[in-house]
DNA sequence: GTACCTGCAAACAATTTGCACTAAG
DNA sequence: CTTAGTGCAAATTGTTTGCAGGTAC
């Protein structure tokens, strides 16, 4: 996990400028273990910088997920929903309430899986779909 | 896979109407190693069918995937595409190009992955993403 | 001072929906 | 006959874009 330092140190160095902006949005998604969309940012960010557009806030998810700060989910096919730890896990996505859960998977696991194609890759996603213990009841 | 007869079986166990449209697209997606999009589909049916429409693509490929016969891929996020072949696998996506390949998985990393979640799962995806060998040389 | 950023609103595009008509069974 | 399925066009909605003004450096 990264820190807010860490994050806006790597953003000066490669030439980016550091706006209140950035740094509200840095700040907000630092230590989150949840998956928040753009429009749930958008409102928290509404509170300290009520002119915040989501222009901004999808342009500085685009710079954090480049620069490998966090991920970009397209698990659930209704809205992106980003990912503040960047390093490589699973996703279990409940078909009916929307439940988003991180799961853990092994070092050698993950090396399995970026070992499987014969091209250059980058990034890794895996996702489960199903339901809930809550949603399998019904 | 699959045959149009297997898929028609099921449809008509089901108590689902098999119209000339249904036949059609099941007929495309039968064998086919590519992942087309509905736009792809909407296209190379409507030489057949002129009049066919989006609605219609949309709903049977819904319905097929619901019966397990195809696969909905969100690993390019600007739109959907349809994998007619519903064993779980893998899938890498090239982020300059767009090219969309299959990547086969053992039986034993497939089980593996469908054990990662406490919760009832039925649908795992797999996708890599980074930059194929020619967009990787550029 | 001067790029780069931001906010705004309009544009965009894939998918979904409502409804009148058609056709499968 | 009856009702699910279809085609059409309009609606929807998350995300992107263009541009004028603002601000980090």
């Amino acid at each position: 996990m990264w820190t807010v330092d860490e994050v806006l140190e790597k953003l000066k160095s490669r030439g980016y400028k550091l706006t209140g902006q950035r740094k509200a949005i840095i700040e907000k998604l630092c230590g989150r273990k949840d998956h928040p969309t753009a429009e749930q940012l958008y409102n928290e960010l509404k509170k300290s910088h009520p002119a915040i557009s989501f222009a901004t806030i999808y342009s500085t998810v685009q710079l954090l997920a480049e620069m490998g700060f966090l991920q970009i989910l397209t698990i659930d096919d209704k809205k992106t929903h980003f990912d503040p730890t960047p390093e490589t896990h699973a996703h279990f996505f409940c078909q009916s309430c929307g439940l988003l859960e991180d799961i853990n998977i092994s070092q050698e696991e993950r090396d399995k899986l970026n070992g499987l194609s014969k091209y250059n890759v980058r990034n890794v996603q895996v996702y489960l779909y199903g339901l809930c213990n809550e949603c399998d009841k019904k």
